[in-house]
DNA sequence: CGAATGTCAGATAAACTGATATGT
DNA sequence: CACATATCAGTTTATCTGACATTC
């Protein structure tokens, strides 16, 4: 009823839900990566690097959604232990253009494996056209918030091109 | 096709999708509430005691997604901006039952609203209808890896009874 | 110059684990 | 005793901001 001045009972609040849906999501991840010994953000970086080979640390960042910062670092650990490599100069340019290496690509695919195992469990109780009307609102409701909040709107200047 | 083996294209991964919104929603919160100088784990648990008044500190944990340890400093922050107060002891058990104060509850209102304006942009490409489906499949998907985490299953041991 | 990138350094926020004490 | 609670202390993780050099 006002909705116009409160977010209504907790149950209905989307950032609760969100909430709470993250949570699960995060720790069963979590126990799903750890025989790996990899983090979620590793994981995320691996998985982008799959998809999109030759991506650099800023790019990898904005599709992340985190800072070239924290993706350095990130890139640092998965660099260390040989899952990633990147030339140490470059021809033209500042960017560096990271690939998996052998052992990277073997890793991901173990680690994309147990991923699917815990998103297909999480979306089980719901039908293929459920699902896909989810990921669409969902995907929706974020860019309406990045559209509308003005320094999240200039955050990631260029989308990822193919998402 | 081969969804037995990856999470396929990221666009249409859950924990992309997922992050996504997490992550706009948060900054946008952020956003909304830094005027009021509270972070979102302290309106959050404001919330919390404005729709359930004189829960204790593990309860408002639990709430909230967190350990007790977690929601102990938030709630010490809390009180020594005057915005809750506790019994320093009680009659009766351990619990120490969590109240906002007066001022509290005027903060509370406050930003009560701004997150909901917050949300309300974040729904608004949604009709209504559209809005409580996204809502509650995205329960029944948190519930369904709750359910087949077992470290999770028992983490929450009772789950907020009215939620 | 301005803009994007890579990277170093330090700071912070928010969570965690472990341990201890109290109360039923 | 088992169990839930509160809380102290230390730690970790994933972020962030600031600064500076490099390259177009």
């Amino acid at each position: 009823m006002c909705q116009e001045e409160t977010v209504g009972q907790l149950d209905q609040a989307v950032g609760y839900v969100l909430k709470r849906a993250g949570v699960a999501l995060r720790a069963a991840m979590d126990v799903a990566l750890r025989p790996l010994e990899l983090t979620v953000p590793q994981y995320a970086c691996l998985e982008l690097l799959g998809q999109r080979p030759g991506q650099s640390n800023a790019e990898l960042a904005r599709g992340t959604f985190v800072t070239r910062q924290s993706m350095n670092q990130v890139l640092r650990g998965l660099q260390e232990r040989g899952l990633v490599s990147r030339p140490a100069t470059t021809a033209h340019g500042r960017a560096l253009p990271t690939q998996l290496t052998p052992h990277g690509q073997r890793v991901l695919r173990t680690a994309s494996t147990a991923v699917g195992r815990v998103q297909r469990r999480m979306l089980a109780p719901l039908t293929f056209d459920e699902q896909q009307r989810l990921l669409h609102d969902l995907a929706t409701c974020a860019d309406a918030l990045t559209d509308t909040t003005p320094h999240l709107a200039c955050a990631w200047p260029s989308p990822p091109p193919s998402w």
